[in-house]
DNA sequence: GAGTGGTCTAGACCACCGG
DNA sequence: CGGTGGTCTAGACCACTCG
């Protein structure tokens, strides 16, 4: 035979094809690692790297002493980049949403038929890192104190994105509500709105990488699983002044992030 | 001590403080498998995990038989996905530029002082699959042949990215260059203008997956490395028909992906 | 030929949960 | 308590490069 696969290849392929042909249903158990290396004749460290590798196909989850499990296919939640309020100078500050948080969450989650939940936000305050001093367009020595106001969001009751909002403490004090470990109704977006600070312009940056040890947990993601995606977006006011920085981590697999340019139909966009 | 760390994340943490504080630098190998047990005392089993959870990280890339090295930081390409041009619908469509292909990934990258190069595109016909029949708005049991053209991409002579762009047989022949296996001058989206097929709208989709054993050896990733980000872009005609689909697999950490919305500080947006 | 990481063996012990 | 996966041992052999 020419160029075999490895052997934890062979096996991962072979539970993939049992998960695609149905003979695994969702919610299914895989055979225990024990099992399996008796079924295939290999050391269990063998069946240990298959599963790593199935595992980061993102269509099983391993739930530590209990087992691994076929995860359902889901129809991913769509989020849509574009803020028709914001791209619409009409439509008055106080009803732009801001994309993606509070209540533009829940409406757009309701849209495509599915229910939004969220837990009360943990407010926390601390010494800006480089980073945060970075998108905020402050000097890197500058000391400056943030808040931080961090949301766990599910979706049909699973949690589907941890979503962490930051503003300098001088502005909270400004929009104390911002310090309250509970949701603004109107959201945030709005809420800074009516106290003038009103968001004309956003800049949203992507990236890919690992889920910290939290979000793993949070996610339900064992070790060796399929990355997060990370979402940044920069909010300016008037002035051209970043006054806002949201991070919102996705659990893959569970969304699916768009954005449009120019005329694209509007089957294509409402469906889902 | 209060739960202890796995000695796996242990010796993953030293490394990476180590890269952080400079003791290890951009092209240094890093202590072979053997010395890191020896040192350690720990078996080469536990090492390789550490390894392993250091490649997630992005900071180092392991080549087989010859170790396990430390990648220097490279500024990365930003990729803005708006089209000013599409934006603005005074500009002809000859001039349109499709974001992201061809001529346009070079003139970003010039822009932001890098050099774009590119190998000739692959191209090859087959059927259609069900992924492509969606996204082209075709019944899933409709026979069409597909054209791909692959492109690799390189910045400042490293892989970048891989881009993929698929088009119905039907439409290459009424464009034929689109079959030939050379550059296309003007690039797709303008060569299409001129025949007819305008882009009117796009729509962008992202995911971020464990790259196919082709993407890791293009970008020189090997076993449990970071994700691919993919991006996706449906492009639609004057009727709203897509007409041609591209897909494009970025190497992570390598580029920056964003997008904006209003008024966005001009420096922002030009500042890489 | 020496040295490297990729693959694999044949287990062990542990913490934790209720299959 | 039995069974699970997470962590770990102490190696082995292989294909490949030339550090």
């Amino acid at each position: 035979m020419a160029d075999a696969l490895p052997k934890y290849l062979q096996i991962a392929k072979d539970l993939q094809r049992q998960i695609e042909e149905g003979t695994l249903k969702a919610g299914d158990r895989l055979p225990t690692e024990s099992e399996l290396a008796a079924r295939w004749k290999v050391s269990t460290s063998t069946v240990k790297d298959a599963l790593s590798e199935l595992r980061k196909s993102g269509r099983v989850q391993t739930r530590p002493r209990e087992g691994t499990f076929v995860l359902p296919r889901r129809r991913p939640l769509t989020i849509t980049l574009n803020d028709r309020e914001l791209d619409m100078p009409q439509v008055p500050a106080e009803s732009r949403m801001g994309g993606g948080e509070g209540r533009a969450f829940r409406q757009e989650a309701e849209r495509q038929g599915f229910q939004a939940t969220w837990d009360l936000p943990e407010v926390t305050v601390g010494p800006a890192e480089p980073w945060q001093l970075e998108a905020f367009g402050l000097p890197p020595d500058q000391r400056v104190q943030i808040v931080q106001r961090k949301q766990r969001r599910f979706i049909d009751g699973e949690p589907n994105s941890l979503q962490y909002s930051y503003f300098t403490l001088e502005l909270a004090l400004k929009a104390p509500l911002l310090l309250n470990g509970e949701d603004i109704e109107q959201g945030h977006v709005a809420y800074l709105a009516e106290l003038g600070f009103v968001q004309v312009g956003y800049l949203d940056e992507f990236d890919a990488r690992p889920p910290h040890r939290d979000e793993a947990e949070f996610f339900g993601l064992s070790r060796d699983s399929l990355a997060v995606i990370e979402h940044s977006r920069t909010a300016y006011d008037q002035d051209g002044k970043p006054f806002r920085l949201t991070v919102t981590v996705y659990r893959p697999r569970s969304n699916k992030i768009r954005f449009y340019a120019g005329k694209v139909p509007p089957s294509v966009l409402e469906g889902s």
